[in-house]
DNA sequence: TGTACATCAGTGAACGCGCGTTCACTGATGTAC
DNA sequence: TGTACATCAGTGAACGCGCGTTCACTGATGTAC
């Protein structure tokens, strides 16, 4: 079958592009090896040429999500700064939408228990989003206050995005996303830009 | 066999609790139903004379986290209000230990893939935590910033939880904590009472 | 008081199924001669 | 230009195992006569 030079590569990266979406919406424990491949256009046995294992694969797909997670931060707060992040993250849409959405919310229970090295990515995504969030905080603001701060917030956007999306009534999964977004800008010290009515 | 009246209720008890503490530990998908059973001391054929499902387990499980978790609100509010409760659970043993913890912060994200019918006891609970918390916070607060600031205090709580325990650096997760704390007890207003040092 | 039977919580073998992983194989292409 | 061979991404059958669920059975006790 010869293939053209990348030609491995593309299909690693689509392997691992899909593995991040299907963890991210229905877990990773949801989701077998041989699904996956199937998704990705292929069979199963071809699997172990391109990982060592699943759990390679998932430290493959968490530093994907990280990647993507980061050119998101950047874009949005090129369009608004931090509020636009915040509204951005916590909207209906990312809440309906967990397969392209932040992997912190989507998995960070779970990968606390798998071993340290599947753990390294997001513990190195946090520790990047901490510092990029501290810049964008005023300028008053203490140092070490705002380290603290800068992962409160984002404490605070996990914890509300999961819980909007647990609860199974509607009115109360806005209202989290609601409050969720009033106590981030708060954290940051910011006054909302728009007064948003939620009904 | 024939056994004392109330005997079947209290296995039954013991297969909840069992399961509730499992569930946090592992995850939902993370145990079996024979290994559950076995560590209750029964086999696993006895199952379906106690539940009609695993799934009728879960609920179960999480009705039974919910009425610790009630109890321990209060107990906590009662030693030091508030702040005693957020030092409480944002505190290492808490996040070392999530088989006796917080079933928000273990399972949310897992919830979110079950039927509504597994999702309503969690629902109810936040909903009486949120009121719960809105008592404590101060009175010149507005009513409806008070609704949100709770769950916002919430929300902050049950992501710095997670992070700290997906985290793989030790420092960090000590930091995240902290961050918490800091974050949760300035949205509800309150002036820290210990300025503890971490390091 | 003694015997036969009903009860029912719990047992353990069996079901079909999907899991992660292994491995001998395929077959289109590039290279060597 | 034509033939033989090496390459290697991908195939698909097979592995042992654990899953949730079903079901015929066990056997100690309470009840009926």
């Amino acid at each position: 079958m010869r293939y053209a030079p990348g030609h491995k590569e593309t299909t690693r990266r689509r392997i691992v592009e899909t593995a991040a979406a299907r963890f991210r919406k229905d877990g990773i424990e949801g989701v077998g090896v041989a699904d996956l491949m199937a998704e990705a256009g292929l069979t199963h046995g071809g699997f172990y040429s391109h990982f060592s294992s699943k759990e390679d694969l998932v430290r493959a797909a968490m530093r994907e999500a990280s990647g993507r997670s980061q050119a998101r931060f950047k874009q949005r707060i090129e369009e608004g700064g931090l509020e636009a992040w915040i509204r951005g993250y916590l909207r209906a849409a990312h809440r309906d939408h967990p397969e392209n959405g932040c992997a912190v919310a989507a998995l960070a229970a779970e990968l606390a228990r798998h071993p340290r090295t599947t753990r390294r990515p997001m513990t190195e995504r946090l520790a990047d989003l901490r510092s990029d969030i501290e810049t964008h905080l005023p300028e008053a603001m203490p140092r070490r206050r705002k380290r603290q701060i800068a992962l409160g917030i984002f404490s605070t956007m996990v914890g509300a995005l999961q819980m909007a999306r647990a609860v199974d009534d509607a009115g109360m999964s806005e209202e989290i996303l609601e409050a969720g977004i009033t106590s981030s800008l708060a954290l940051a010290q910011i006054k909302p830009a728009a007064e948003k009515e939620t009904l």
